[in-house]
DNA sequence: GGAAATTGTTTTAATTATAAAATAAAGGCC
DNA sequence: GGCCTTTATTTTATAATTAAAACAATTTCC
């Protein structure tokens, strides 16, 4: 490496201006992997923010209920507390605090799971249904808008690739609970 | 396309075990946009989720509060409320919140700036640093082994495509700004 | 059948997060 | 200098979020 090259250019910046994130501040010897992890969070909280904005000035919804709503919306049979939790990903007692507020505004409805008393099955009422189908062909144009920068084989790469990632991540997860307690 | 495809196999398993996420019921023939989307932000809220559980674990310290220790720690200098906000892409409101705690914690401080009294400088107390600097190794192992299943071409080819988004992004959100009250 | 462990959900307390309004200091423009 | 706009931050109100504890129903194991 040549000796000048002591400060630490944006390597993700080939003409854009100036913009400062998580990255910005890398220095150039930093590793690989940390370096891809910012930038993937850059991604994604960018757009996660690009949406909630627009959700609620668009709609006047927030994205944590769309979000719900998207799962229930394509999951026609309703779905548990619990596998809502784990496909948002986020705790039970939060998903407890989303549908309690979309149950109190009439857009979502739980029932009572016959087979199981624990469990409540949660599902769109056809009010929620309606007012789903009208905020979706939307939010799909934000997103290809926001991706519009990236050619088809851009994104099947990108697609490949995270699917590549997310394995990992899974392998690495389930390899962490496997070892849980054998210290 | 053939009609015996009804069913919705998860695109992203080779040989996976299950497992549902946001991306469980999408339809085959939903765009390549939404799938790509869904896809980088599960894999960035796994990441995000293991990270915080660790760090909790490990060093009884929230993401967000390990998050701005981090930003400060690259910043010799120290950095403003709004360069903090900014470059964690979180409302100036809640830095506030986070930089009152770490001070009251004594990691960090804030100083008046002598040039502009509106802003407060913030930096890493020595106190901080010490706590930072016996964190930041092992985060970055953390870091490393989640993304052990990709090799270095995977790694690189990622990180340069990601930078392709960051900056379809960019020019989108540009865009949208420049366009603001132009209807 | 009954104790014990497991599972599904809610509750609780604290933190984190947002958006919008309020405050306050700087800077520009006559 | 004095007004207006912009910029930097905090405050306020509310929502989202987590982790852990509490609860309740189910399953397992004997």
């Amino acid at each position: 490496m040549s000796a000048d090259r002591g400060f630490a250019p944006d390597p993700a910046a080939e003409d854009a201006p100036a913009m400062s994130d998580r990255e910005s501040a890398l220095a150039h010897d930093d590793k690989l992997e940390l370096r891809l992890w910012l930038r993937l969070l850059t991604c994604s909280a960018m757009i996660e923010r690009e949406v909630r904005t627009r959700l609620r000035e668009r709609f006047d919804i927030t994205l944590p209920r769309f979000d719900l709503m998207a799962q229930l919306d394509r999951a026609p049979g309703g779905l548990t507390m619990g596998e809502l939790s784990s496909r948002l990903m986020v705790s039970n007692g939060n998903v407890t605090g989303l549908a309690d507020r979309l149950v109190q505004e009439g857009l979502v409805a739980r029932e009572p799971e016959a087979a199981d008393r624990r469990t409540f099955r949660v599902r769109l009422t056809s009010a929620g249904k309606i007012a789903f189908d009208a905020m979706t062909p939307v939010h799909e144009g934000w997103i290809e808008a926001m991706l519009h920068g990236l050619d088809p084989q851009d994104m099947a790469s990108l697609l490949a690739l995270l699917g590549r990632l997310k394995r990992s991540l899974k392998a690495s997860s389930d390899g962490r609970i496997r070892n849980a307690g054998k210290e």
